[in-house]
DNA sequence: CCGTATCCATAAGGATACTG
DNA sequence: CAGTATCCTTATGGATACGG
């Protein structure tokens, strides 16, 4: 509700971050299911309740909040068909497509770190 | 100025992650204060007081606590100097290092989001 | 100098029920 | 189908004071 123009959502406490530009970045793609969301878009447009079928430990109401700040950031495209029964596609941006070398690091880091075989293949 | 920015990247309950790679990446280095502290690390050796006052808004206990997590995760060494006053530095270990692209990759992007002159230089 | 200990506010996020 | 609305628990992390 309290949009201040710049970044992001709102402030987690009153303590001032650092501003730097990895935080940045963290505060863009460092949301709970973000991640996931952000790798299967990486594949083309998904449904609502599609989406929700890959993050299944997530509920409904977080992939919801989830999808709406990463809306609000710009790096995905969220498209209503009024429709009956109603569909709503959820894709990236361009923006949202020039995180892919940086979600990539990060997997093959985090891949690296724990060992392939525990990690969900499904996040691909 | 820039607000604050919230950044969630452990699990806060009970709800089961993905498990996905990214995530693990995430959990490491997705600190409030961590990103920075690594960036300073990457320039070499810091005694807890230099890094404190290279986050200055972090209070001296959130900079242990982070500083803690990191150690259990591997990615730093803490040095105690047996001396009066004490003394204590903390480094990347080769782990740690090996986060460098994914920190560059990460703060690319997040320069290239926010733009460059809002970000802070301190965080490199 | 390098931290801990304690207290406490708050916001993240889970469960569940409901709706256009 | 694609979400909201509501309630409620608990982890997070800020402030402050103290200790080896």
């Amino acid at each position: 509700m309290n949009d201040s123009i710049p970044i992001q959502t709102r402030p987690r406490r009153r303590a001032e971050r650092t501003g730097c530009a990895v935080e940045v970045t963290l505060s863009v793609i460092g949301g709970l299911w973000k991640p996931v969301i952000l790798f299967h878009l990486l594949n083309g447009k998904l449904r609502f309740n599609a989406l929700c079928r890959m993050v299944p430990n997530a509920t409904a109401r977080m992939v919801t909040l989830q999808l709406r700040e990463l809306e609000r950031d710009g790096v995905i495209n969220r498209i209503v068909y009024p429709e009956v029964p109603p569909r709503v596609e959820y894709e990236l941006t361009d923006l949202g497509r020039s995180l892919e070398p940086v979600l990539l690091s990060m997997r093959n880091w985090g891949a690296g770190f724990a060992g392939i075989e525990q990690t969900d293949p499904n996040c691909q």
